[in-house]
DNA sequence: TAGTGGTCTAGACCACGGG
DNA sequence: CCGTGGTCTAGACCACTAG
């Protein structure tokens, strides 16, 4: 592990072993430099880290404070976000699984890829149906899936098992009147509201693996998104 | 400007004078330590802010390369997007300007403010209504709004005018019905799908300053928002 | 005006990818 | 193995905030 991770680990730490609130004051940037024996761009890099997850901000001259968003009962939109609260109990459902060839509009995202896995899910909240997943995968990157995988979670199957390191993603948002099939499955009415998010996902080198629809039952569904226009 | 800023508009620049496709190369960071006379830090940080911006990505042991999203005919989640394409015909009407006491869940939100402007403006894209925005200011930190100003783009205003820095801010997506008031003013049906994001705007010294609740017409409206798990 | 964060440098060495 | 990006250092100097 990086030691700019570590640091903003420690960090976080230092923020729960002390309770800190938002708009609390952590050491001057000079103190951690000492503290934990590394150099100034370090401390700045593991900073900038917890800059981007909503963790903390920093004011020039002043200080560098603790930021800590309410997102109780949210879902981030970004799953890389600092306090992910939302562990909760969590269920999948496969509707559907599997090896087919690609449809063409999704060939057009997925590029060159021709063949590939479906997988349709249903994500629970408890025993509330919470997001329709509709996932194609390139089989070119991603050489193997099974029924067994697809019930668990799948980045996790990835990185772990085919050491597949998810890189950055296009999201885009629509919100529209849910079908008859989306309203059976979501436990909901025809015509009632979805927010539909459509997901591609790129690895380590910039290639697509992964396109996916998700359809979020709107009864359940409060969606966290931080942002912090900075760096370094 | 920030040196690391002109070179980032500097390879922006290079990216459209050469027409740099969806995974073309980029020249390797030691060619643009050369070209544009500055340390190799500080490239990289200029390559930071185009990677939290989407506009490339990097691969480490082969190179930098073009991320170009397909974002057309979208509005941004985050306006510091790199290539902001939405820069149409955009309109405000003003449904309601004035002076005010804050709500009580207002005052909760933007802390210690007991006093503001209260905002309720539709933006039309063209003809069509496609976001319904009721908007809270703090008079600490806003002194002073007018309905004129209100008629424009306020964010510029409180930038230029008043020198006031947006940092960071949360943001709350929820999907559900929209009112009969909302459809009224949205052009729609009562009980159609909208998009609620309720905004926490913080400035430079981490106050807020601004709680928005926007409810987008789900007919005008396809959201974008990049991710990049990255830093420096 | 002191103190704190912000920018920038020059250079050493590491880690990964691809030939 | 070479080339590329990634991490880290030590230190100089700038810019802003606050007392």
């Amino acid at each position: 592990m990086k030691k700019y991770q570590i640091v903003a680990k420690k960090i976080i730490a230092y923020i729960a072993e002390n309770h800190l609130q938002q708009g609390d004051k952590l050491p001057k940037i000079t103190e951690m430099v000492e503290q934990f024996d590394v150099s100034k761009a370090t401390i700045l890099q593991a900073l900038t880290l917890l800059n981007q997850q909503g963790i903390i901000y920093k004011v020039q001259g002043s200080g560098i404070f603790v930021r800590m968003p309410a997102m109780k009962d949210c879902i981030p939109l970004y799953s890389n976000s600092g306090f992910s609260s939302y562990i909760n109990d969590i269920k999948v459902k496969v509707i559907e699984f599997k090896e087919t060839t690609l449809p063409d509009s999704v060939q057009k995202i997925l590029k060159g890829s021709t063949e590939g896995y479906k997988v349709v899910r249903v994500h629970y909240n408890g025993d509330k149906p919470y997001v329709l997943e509709e996932s194609y995968y390139s089989k070119k990157i991603v050489p193997f899936l099974s029924e067994e995988i697809v019930k668990g979670p799948i980045f996790e199957y990835l990185r772990e098992g085919l050491g597949l390191q998810l890189r950055f993603s296009d999201k885009y948002l629509e919100i529209r009147k849910i079908t008859a099939e989306e309203a059976r499955l979501l436990e909901l009415n025809p015509g009632d509201p979805g927010l539909q998010v459509s997901d591609i996902y790129y690895c380590d080198n910039g290639i697509p693996f992964d396109c996916s629809k998700l359809v979020y039952n709107y009864q359940n569904s409060k969606i966290y998104a931080e942002s912090s226009d900075e760096l370094i």
